[in-house]
DNA sequence: AAAGATTGAGTCTTCAATCTTT
DNA sequence: AAAGATTGAAGACTCAATCTTT
């Protein structure tokens, strides 16, 4: 099935581009505003709480963030040397580690979220209806299917 | 007006983050497969080209592209550097320049079309009907709109 | 003073190569 | 050989300061 390029296509694919840039510049400008960190680490953080004492394998964190292997790396050597995770030995297999969030991650994800929460209210839920904005997530969904 | 963070409003904003980032990969993996260079090369040659012979100011491309004025300076270093744009005195105002796309430029440019163009259908045109992508389009006009 | 544009230094990202364990 | 993870060097981005012209 060789679809042609249509119109339509080609105005969702710069939609998404700008108005993704756009609303993500609005939200990192609350965060740096409010002397907090960038978008990256409140998902890594958020990610490590949900995932609990266990802990998360970085494949795992990295699968989960959209995030290649190197770049995982570097993320964590930051959060770790802000003392908000921990890199833990892993028994099961041991090229690998385990990653955990500590106290000090807990506590300045709840204070990003603080800002972060209203940012995204403003950036996304104040432009759109209950609707519009279930239509959309449904829509942009559809665009994450593999391959 | 202060709305509650909604549910939807999340979902929203969590699929925008996602589809974007994962979209553009796509694309960009296309593009570096076939040994192009990144979107933005691409945005900044259309711009210059769409401006014809009178070409643009810098401040009028960073408009165009939603970027800040020492990342438009530094992409446009690159750019003339390969030869595919100049930089030229600005006669109505000594301060500034104009920025003109050439003969290689528009050529790079073609060649990146003929790749980018299958990369939008694979990665938005494949994946949705016309009319979803029409409305998706519209909403994400939605957002982009200030303040 | 404000607008157009650039720059040095620092941070983050990407590429390719590497190391260890499976 | 393949998977998990890291690293040096190079590329791109960001911040704050600077320079010129309006």
């Amino acid at each position: 099935m060789t679809k042609r390029l249509d119109d339509a296509t080609v105005e969702a694919w710069k939609a998404l581009l700008r108005a993704q840039r756009l609303a993500v510049a609005r939200v990192e400008a609350r965060l740096k505003a409010a002397k907090l960190p960038q978008l990256s680490w409140y998902d890594a953080l958020w990610e490590l709480e949900k995932a609990g004492e266990s802990g998360l394998r970085p494949f795992e964190l990295e699968r989960a963030m959209l995030l290649e292997q190197y770049n995982l790396s570097r993320l964590v050597d930051r959060l770790e040397k802000d003392g908000l995770v921990g890199r833990h030995a892993c028994s099961e297999d041991r090229r690998g580690q385990v990653l955990k969030i500590n106290p000090a991650g807990r506590e300045l994800r709840r204070r990003m979220w603080a800002i972060y929460s209203g940012a995204i209210d403003e950036a996304v839920g104040s432009r759109l209806t209950n609707t519009e904005a279930r239509t959309l997530a449904a829509l942009l969904k559809k665009l994450e299917q593999g391959p």
